[in-house]
DNA sequence: CGTGCTGTTGAGGACGATCAATGACGGTGG
DNA sequence: CCACCGTCATTGATCGTCCTCAACAGCACG
């Protein structure tokens, strides 16, 4: 039982049935390169991953998470042509479903509850990104709390307090140096959010973080009010 | 003949002819506050606007402009209980067309090209946004110096080398302090950039300016082939 | 038992924030 | 016509956050 971001377990249902091929990606990998090539809406099925760009200087700018229920990469649906390089990778190892875009089309053209599903969904998207700008002009210490809270909002479906990124993912996805990343788990640590045993991301106070982080997760009640759905992963 | 973001002519003449009322605004107020009691789609006709959210400490962060053919608040149709409090506000003098929901649900209805022209609008938001996170990671010379060519490259269809924003609508859009866009625009006249005459913002020099910018306008280009639509705006 | 990735630590420096005044300009009312 | 006021632009000084460079430690992997 999986939250699918965006949308109502019925309005998904039908699209969620016509995917026929499952693919395990290990972490690392591409689940898609920024290409035009691609002919396949992508359904995150397990585990996490980013989409993200490069940027000229090589470093790396993450711009989203996708959990198991979300969609990798469906502004290529609506527009083959668009935007630039952004690409999906495994961020752990994964399991997607593909379903052809001609396929979609006709899923879309026989419900037509499908197509606002998907069009609410890149507006969640669109939603998270504008919360992250906000973000990004509070401190270091409140930017690195704030994308640990988003996580562990949408890792309740999953449950457990670890969450599985490194520090130079955090770093990529809030725009700090990964240096400074670590300084700023140090503190975290001695201010017992996070455990001090682990190296692994281990948040132990919940309500500390979201203080600290001032996190206020009204952004993301468009995904939380939805219910999900399932499928067979193997 | 305006540009309409994300659409091609044709697509959304249906919406347009749909326009009945048109109402001025002047320059500071509200063109929509953030509130759900929304019942119109409002594009925008004439001048410039832009969407931003209040932040707690009572700072403006802006996230998007508007230049005419521009929607404003979009998403509080497509998902009417929406994040939070993101407004829209006139920058300059403006004109907008009313649309009422539920005639644009007629329109969607009876043109099935509309809807997706509506999604790719919201996309190219996202497009923007996306593209703002990157910039992000720049030098503040470098953000300024984006922003005011994105807003070149929006103004084509109007003309001239004036952007008729403040510097304190800079800063809120990139987010560094008045002061110091106020220094980076004094470096941008050293460079030649901007008039030294003026105290508006003059471009003289628009490729020096993509130069110091690295602009790289292929994260627009999906505005950039779309022809554009006329109204009557008295 | 090396090799590679991630995490950790230290030192020095730059970029941009903040605080506080002052200047320039346009509009308004006396 | 002039005094006043509000908004926006400009300038100086100080300070802090975060970056960069560089080295090393821990751990998993083959």
């Amino acid at each position: 039982m999986r939250g699918v971001a965006g949308a109502r377990k019925s309005e998904l249902q039908p699209l969620v049935e016509a995917i026929k091929v499952i693919r395990p990606i290990v972490r690392g990998e591409a689940i898609t390169d920024g290409g035009n090539s691609q002919r396949h809406l992508i359904v995150l099925l397990d585990g996490i991953a980013c989409s993200y760009e490069r940027l000229e200087d090589g470093r790396r700018q993450i711009f989203l998470f996708q959990y198991p229920g979300d969609f990798c990469g469906l502004h290529r649906y609506v527009w083959p042509a668009t935007s630039g390089h952004v690409a999906v990778a495994a961020l752990t190892d994964c399991k997607v479903g593909m379903l052809e875009y001609r396929v979609l089309d006709k899923v879309i053209e026989s419900d037509p509850a499908v197509a606002p599903a998907l069009w609410r969904s890149v507006m969640l998207d669109a939603s998270i990104l504008r919360e992250r700008m906000n973000v990004s002009r509070r401190s270091a210490l409140e930017r690195v709390a704030h994308l640990l809270c988003e996580h562990l909002h949408r890792r309740e479906a999953i449950g457990g307090a670890i969450i599985p990124l490194t520090q130079i993912d955090v770093a990529d996805a809030v725009g700090i140096s990964v240096v400074h990343v670590n300084r700023v788990f140090q503190e975290l640590r001695k201010l017992g959010v996070l455990s001090e045993k682990s190296r692994a991301i281990e948040v132990v106070n919940r309500v500390l973080l979201a203080d600290k982080a001032k996190f206020d997760d009204r952004y993301l009640h468009m995904s939380v009010a939805l219910s999900g759905w399932t499928i067979d992963t193997r």
